[in-house]
DNA sequence: TATGAATGAGGTTTCATTCAT
DNA sequence: TATGAATGAAACCTCATTCAT
């Protein structure tokens, strides 16, 4: 194409700049909507306004809303990921104490810098449970290496029941610790902590 | 979508016979809706199309899709404060391990008997926080008298947070229930059966 | 909506002295609501309700809305005509300033006690035109005759017309003392009665 | 239907040229619409239709009935401010008979040229007061500066005043001259006239 | 007669997505 | 490529009126 610009050679460089920043803000908009509204009730055209794109923007780099939902639960999928790896690179000492208050922390800090992944993975029947199901899958055997990192003599599939029973008491974590209008918070996470603990120090020594 | 302080308003209540059995098909159809698609996904017209009613009919008991599944939420809650009257009403012996198994049963029995409930009661954003915060704090209500009547020596404050743990621990008997595709299933709830004992023998005899 | 001349129905008559208080308390509820709301905003449940009564109960004295409005709006005209025969009763002196006061009074008054009349009687397109024709008829016939008795020269024609004049003029001050917020109301309506007077004057002595 | 301090929601500015045929479509067909039936009695998908656009066209520019109706009102009484600058652009001579033939020329003529403002203007309770009370006090601001320029010894006050009432006369004769069946039209509006230039005179000279 | 239920066409509005410039 | 306009099925809800008990 004739540049029109005097310098031609630069000319696409920021164009694909533009183009990254763009889909962050998209990004960034749909998550702000998802978290407010909810996947069903949040729009493409209010998504676009707040990034400050038009609405034919937003559809040349996601085709569908559930593209764009999903991308952005990969997206987050994948820095939880990346967290818990960070965890299995620590030393494992078996202290079952330590490990529950990790885990704990891990999972309620998450859900405080990226909210959108839980009112994603979440949305009722309206996105394919598919990706949900694939996260569960990654998470529940990154949660299995790591007890059989802390406790050996684990057998895979034991490692693996744990780990399914550890994700739903960090969930349960999330809830509590975020449950609005909730009385004495801090008791009843101490006592999901404590039986965290008393659970994973039955498996890891058992 | 996004619920918004809308105060529903209430369902009103049928007044003959004819009226009765009609609101009785109609909470049949919108319980089936609701489970199949989620709240956003159910529409008033099919609801009414599978009750063999006409829309009107169906606003002529229920104001709004809100005020419907408000009252079927409801509903469902108050058979199960039932059920946990029942078991409040059976002699308590202090025993973690049969009661666990008994929490655990129940849940699991009546989510099989109203899916509904879930369905309704994690519907996002869409219904008004305030029917869930009311029925959590009726589940904990039961939750922590069943747990004096089984360690009297429990304070108030004390129960309450353990049924607030307890809780939790029961949703995720449930989650683990009904997942589908979920692998060694047995197993796993058998784990969390074990967590819950572990947790509720450090309570009860603590 | 459109009204097209449909010719309604009249209202039945009910033979009992209970169907006469309902009619009445209909009635009442109707005005009630016309006011409020408008012809078109008023619904046939709500009046119903508000009247205690069941909407069958309401079908059963009125068989269309068209019908309830048209039944209120011919009371209140009949009210309306019969406060202006009493005023045709009075001796007339020729009195342009009196006459204007009069006149002025008599209609503010009514629209204070009947406020429906108003609403009704320009419901848009919404309710046939014939009744708001033929009562613009008697109206100006009873004014007509009116100013022919202060004034005894006047031929048919001129007294007609000079009603015609009057009446829009009546219907100037019921605007103009209702006006919500309107400021120096009375000077207003005083610069109003002036005008009427100096027209009056030209007309019953010219 | 009844108003609401809906706050309406103002009407979205077309940005290409597709976009401004579309909108003028639109409001010419809303127009049509609205004089025929009414407010109440027109619907959208009507006025869509008659503008050969999709529903989803018309509400891409207007978001609500309200807002398109007020869109066209608003326009409406621009064009009737207008018009009365430019009389207030011409020489004024304190002739009151030539105003008051002015006057009554300048609002019939304009009633026929732009019909749905009256029938805007007086939508029952279905618009919000807010729009009528404000071109009420634009009109009335603008007459009451002609009638200074005419008579430079009234004050601000008694100019204003007259203006109520000139305005209501000016309404008079837009009612009788498009009364449908009215017999003797010409003599009364000629008579309507004479009242005018009667209170014209008082005003001015007084 | 009295009443509440039933009806369903039709109203306003939404929104994911496609198209044309 | 970027943008705003276009689309229309479908959602929720209303309401005058009829019906059956």
């Amino acid at each position: 194409m004739s540049s029109q610009n005097t310098s031609a050679g630069r000319m696409r460089a920021p164009q694909r700049q533009r183009g990254r920043e763009r889909v962050a803000a998209l990004l960034a908009a749909a998550d702000a909507c998802f978290v407010e509204k909810g996947y069903d009730g949040a729009t493409m055209t209010e998504i676009a306004a707040r990034a400050g794109a038009a609405i034919g923007s937003l559809y040349q780099f996601f085709p569908t809303k559930e593209a764009l939902a999903l991308a952005l639960l990969d997206d987050h999928a994948e820095a939880l990921y990346a967290r818990m790896d960070e965890l299995a690179a620590q030393p494992a000492d078996g202290d079952a104490a330590r490990l529950a208050a990790q885990l704990s922390s891990l999972l309620v800090e998450f859900r405080r810098s990226r909210p959108a992944f839980v009112a994603l993975a979440d949305a009722g029947g309206s996105l394919p449970p598919t990706h949900a199901r694939k996260i569960r899958h990654e998470l529940r055997s990154r949660l299995a290496a790591l007890l059989r990192a802390h406790a050996p003599q684990l057998d895979e599939a034991a490692a693996r029941t744990a780990a399914v029973v550890t994700l739903q008491w960090m969930k349960a974590a999330v809830a509590l610790a975020f449950e609005p209008a909730l009385r004495d918070r801090e008791a009843a996470l101490e006592q999901l902590g404590l039986a965290l603990r008393l659970y994973l120090d039955a498996v890891l020594k058992g």
